[in-house]
DNA sequence: AAATCATATGTAACGGGTTACATACACTGT
DNA sequence: ACAGTGTATGTAACCCGTTACATATGATTT
C-alpha cells in the first residue's frame, strides 16, 4: 500500500499539501496541485480509509440489519436503503441477524468498533435498554422497540383491518389469522387490527389465531393443523406474504380450492405474490418508501445527532389479486 | 468512547499490559489480569477496531458482492457464506452491485480502503485486468473471469445438458432456451450445454435462443415474444429459476398449459421454485455448498496468500417437479 | 514605509491499539 | 557467586491521514 508520505516525497511536497489536494481544502497552488495529482496517479495511491476513520471517528459506512435475508421482503427493503445511502456518499452493507439477539448484538458491537456512522435495524429482540447503550445513530425500520429511537413503519393495524374487512366483504364467514412471531411489534399490531374487525362476531374463536414465524416452513405446519382442525375456515389473513404463499401451498396439498373454498390475504406486497398461481391478494406496504425514509432520517441524524427522535407511519394499500373470491 | 489508556490508568498499569490481557498474549500475572478485567468491565471498554485495523492492516471483515440482491438465489448463497465467515470469527457483510461495473469497482475500492480481509464476488463485469489491481484475497463465485482467481462454480454445461436431454426424453420436439446476460460466464456455459444436445437436430433454429438478463421482467418480455412468434415450442430451458417462473406466468397469460403444452425447466434450485403452481422442474445447484466452499477457500487464502489459485466445480442435479410433462 | 491580508507550504501532534525492546526480579543450575 | 531463564511490566515507536499552528512571500491598504 502506498502512503501519503510516499506521494508527498514523489511530488516534492509535504504530507499536508497532499492531504489538502485530496480533500480540496485549504490553499494549494495550481502548479503544486498538478504535481501532486500526477504523483497520486503514478503511484496508484488510494488513501487508507482506516487511518482517516481513526482520526475522524467517522467511516462513511451505514449498515442495515435484517432478521431474515431469505425473506424477499428484506432484500426489497435493502434496495431502497442502498440507493439513498449511495446517493449521499455512504457505503452500504447488509447484515443478516437470523432473528437472533446474539447475532444482532454481535453485529452492532462489531460495526460500532469499526466506527460505522449509522445503523438501520429491523429487530424484534432489541430493547430500550440495549439501544441506550448504542452510541451510534440508529433508526428502527418496520418494527418499534423504543420511543427513543426514530422509527419508520407502516400502519400495520390499519392494514390488518383492511384485510379482515375485505375478507368479510367478499362473504367469508370464518376467518383465521396466522401471525408472525409474538416478539415483533408489527405482529401485535396486525393482530390488533384483525381483532378490531372480528372480535365481536359470534363465530370468532381464539383457535382461529395461530402463531407463525414470518417464514414459510413454520407457517405451513401451523396452517395445515389449522385447516385440518377447522375445515369451516373460508378466509385467512396471513401476517406476511411468505406465510400467505405457504398457505397457498398447504391449500393445494389439502385439496382446498383458492379462492373458491378459501380466500387468502397476505401482507407486505413483495414481488413473490405476483408469481404464484393464483396471484396473491395482499396488504401492500410502501416498501421502497419505507427503506428510503429510514435512510434519509438516519442520515439527518448522523448530520445532527441532537435532532428529535420521531416515528413515521406510512399508509398501506390493499391490492386485490386472485387469491380472494370476487366481490359481487 | 473509552480508550485503552483510560483502562490502563484505572487499573494502575500500562497500556501494554492491558493490550496483553485483551489479546491473551505475553506474560500477565493473575492478579494484574483481574484488576485489568475489572477496569474494562467498570468502564464498559470496547477496543476500537479501527485503531487495531490500522496497525494490523487486517479488519476481520469479509464481504460478498452480488449482482442482484432481489434474485433469491443470492440471499440463499449469502446465508452459507455468512455461516462459514461467522464460524471463523469474521464479520460478514453483503453488498449489491446491481450488475454495474461502476458499483462493483466502487465497492471494491471502498472495502479495500477499509482494509477488508477478503472478497467474494459474483461478477460478470470484472476482468483479469481488474483483479490484478486488487491486492485483497478474492474468490469468484458462480462465475469465472480469470484463471488467476480462485473460483467456485457448478457444472453449468453439464446442468444444461441434463435439462435439454430431459426435455427431449419426455417427448419435447421444439425446445427453446432463454439465456442470462451474455457477459456472465455461466450464461455461456449453459448455452453450450444446451447446444451440445440440440445443435444437430433438424428442428433446431437459432430463433429458439433468446437473451434474458436473469431477472423476471426482461425474461417475461423475451419469452412472450418467443412464444407468440413460435407457438410450436413445447419445451423451454430457462437460464435460471427466476426466468423460469417468469415463463410460467407468461404461459398462463397466453393460455399455454404447463406442462401439457409447454414443459419448463429452470436452473438454480431456489426455494421460489417450490412455491409456484405448478412447482418448477429445475437443475439444482448445491447452493449452500457453493457459498460455504467459497468462504472456506477465501479464508484459506487470507491465512496463506501464497496458496495456489484453483477452480472448484460442483455437481448439479436435476430435480423433477410439476412444470415438465411426465415421462412414460 | 509599515501594517494587513490572502496565498502557499511545512512541521508535528493526534487518534487508539500493538509490539519491539528495555528493565527488573525471582529462581535454577553449576 | 554468577550466568541463564522464565516471568512481569513499562516506554515509546509505529500504523497513516488530518489539521492546528507556524512560517514565508507577495500584494494591498493606510
Amino acid at each position: 500500500m502506498t502512503t501519503i508520505r510516499e506521494v508527498a516525497k514523489r511530488a516534492g511536497v509535504s504530507v499536508a499539501t497532499v492531504s489538502r489536494v485530496l480533500n480540496k481544502k485549504g490553499y494549494v497552488s495550481q502548479e503544486t496541485k498538478e504535481r501532486v495529482l500526477l504523483a497520486i496517479e503514478d503511484l496508484k495511491y488510494k488513501p487508507n480509509d482506516v487511518a482517516r476513520s481513526l482520526f475522524k471517528g467517522k467511516s462513511k459506512l451505514i449498515a442495515l440489519l435484517v432478521p431474515d435475508i431469505v425473506n424477499p421482503f428484506f432484500p426489497e427493503l435493502a434496495r431502497s436503503v442502498e440507493d439513498v445511502c449511495n446517493a449521499h456518499g455512504y457505503t452500504f452493507v447488509l447484515c443478516n441477524t437470523d432473528n437472533s439477539m446474539e447475532k444482532e448484538l454481535s453485529y452492532i458491537t462489531a460495526l460500532q468498533q469499526k466506527s460505522v456512522d449509522g445503523l438501520i435495524v429491523v429487530s424484534s429482540t432489541l430493547t430500550k435498554e440495549h439501544t441506550e447503550e448504542i452510541k451510534v445513530p440508529i433508526v428502527s425500520l418496520d418494527r418499534t422497540f423504543s420511543a427513543n429511537v426514530t422509527t419508520v413503519k407502516s400502519n400495520n393495524r390499519q392494514g390488518a383491518k383492511l384485510a379482515a374487512e375485505y375478507l368479510k366483504s367478499i362473504g367469508c364467514k370464518r376467518i383465521a389469522h396466522v401471525t408472525g412471531p409474538e416478539s415483533a411489534s408489527n405482529t401485535r399490531e396486525r393482530l390488533k387490527g384483525f381483532l378490531d374487525v372480528v372480535r365481536n362476531d359470534d363465530w370468532f374463536i381464539s383457535d382461529y389465531i395461530v402463531t407463525g414465524n414470518y417464514n414459510m416452513l413454520v407457517a405451513k405446519e401451523a396452517i395445515t393443523d389449522l385447516l385440518l382442525k377447522h375445515p369451516e375456515i373460508d378466509g385467512l389473513f396471513a401476517g406476511n406474504d411468505v406465510m400467505a404463499v405457504g398457505a397457498l401451498k398447504v391449500a393445494e396439498q389439502l385439496n382446498v380450492r383458492v379462492p373458491d373454498d378459501l380466500s387468502i390475504i397476505g401482507f407486505d406486497g413483495i414481488t413473490l405474490g405476483e408469481t404464484t398461481t393464483p396471484t396473491l391478494t395482499t396488504v401492500a406496504q410502501p416498501i421502497y418508501k419505507m427503506g428510503s425514509r429510514a435512510a434519509e432520517l438516519l442520515i439527518e441524524q448522523i448530520n445532527d445527532p441532537s435532532i428529535l427522535k420521531k416515528t413515521e407511519e406510512l399508509p398501506v394499500e390493499l391490492i386485490v389479486r386472485q387469491s380472494t373470491r370476487k366481490k359481487r
